[in-house]
DNA sequence: CGATTCTTTGAAAACAGTCAATCTGTGTGG
DNA sequence: CCACACAGATTGACTGTTTTCAAAGAATCG
């Protein structure tokens, strides 16, 4: 399960044998299965999870029950509630596996200590957090503007391969539109 | 005009007078007046801006010409756009001042030089990051899940005294949202 | 095969958006 | 100082879209 997390950092970080043989020793490793949380609100995040296999969900509820998706997370992409994990604060959000996943976990405070020791992986982590920043201001402006067509066609274009493995009723929370108004775009553009 | 900004920083990091000093030497200050351009859509962002007076607003917009508010920053905030300072391409977004402001400017270049010199202000402008990290989260959620009605009860609620600064049309284009249902909602409470 | 999950579809109602007109207050220039 | 233009806000009539509720068809899985 690590070799994937390997692959992964490698092709992003320069590291010595040591850095990832030290960032090896403070992950755990940990099998989820479909429907099975990592998350749950009202509890405090306590880890940093990258996602080997499978596919993560982030969402939160309101008191009516109503789900929001707010990310999806496929394999070599990361998940966490990051206010939680900082301010040790209850966090509003569950994860759940959507598939059988695999995923490796990192506590605030091994992380933490990796960015001390391993300056390359602290910016690296740093430019992950503006890669985020500008995906949600694209999404927010997104929100604002598009059209539900739109914010289909460009979900499905950006995430083709995610897109695929999603019940649709999750998309359409992602992107803020009922089930219906999805159903019916997808039957308008069949006779196209 | 710096008088303002001393006071916000040694509120919120803790910093020799050298640290200031050098902080203020690379400095812009700036007077815009109201409905004046600090960035442009196209063009490269150069800096990072700091609000002494006025308030200043962030927008994007579409091809049809529809303008869409990104965010409102009045005294004691920022603005800027990340991602096109960091990257140093094309931003997306216009910034213009909604009232005659005084501002202070920052060179990408200056900004980095002057983290590197001062962890305390690196680490502070991280914190800021992260919480403009939760800001857009927050808003995500809300721009899924709440109805006009809620979004403008949370706008009002959280920012009373931008609120109070900004034509209504605006703050609808800031929640997604005609004016016309905001011009409803807020007729619709005046009867309770 | 039975059960669950997912997707589509229909009818009706609710809602927000567009267009356009009006009203207000502000500020500018003659 | 008045007149006029301008920006902002409200309102009405109408349109169009989305949602809700409900039911029924597919598809998948154990």
């Amino acid at each position: 399960m690590i070799a994937e997390f390997k692959r992964y950092i490698k092709e992003k970080v320069k590291l010595s044998e040591e850095d990832l043989e030290l960032i090896r020793s403070v992950a755990v490793e940990k099998i989820v299965r479909r429907k099975q949380l990592l998350l749950q609100q009202g509890e405090v995040c306590r880890y940093k999870i990258f996602i080997c296999k499978g596919l993560l969900r982030t969402y939160r509820t309101r008191e009516d029950g109503s789900e929001h998706v707010m990310m999806f997370s496929p394999e070599t992409w990361w998940a966490t509630d990051p206010e939680s994990l900082n301010n040790q604060t209850p966090s509003f959000y569950y994860i759940d596996a959507l598939e059988d996943s695999e995923v490796l976990l990192w506590t605030k405070k091994d992380f933490a200590m990796l960015c001390a020791k391993i300056p390359a992986l602290k910016s690296y982590s740093e430019k992950l957090i503006s890669t985020n920043l500008n995906i949600g201001r694209q999404r927010i402006f997104s929100a604002l503007s598009a059209t539900p067509e739109e914010k289909y066609d460009e979900f499905v274009a950006s995430y083709p391969n995610i897109f695929a493995r999603i019940p649709l009723h999750m998309v359409a929370s992602y992107l803020g539109v009922s089930l219906k108004t999805l159903s019916r775009i997808r039957q308008a553009q069949l006779k196209r």
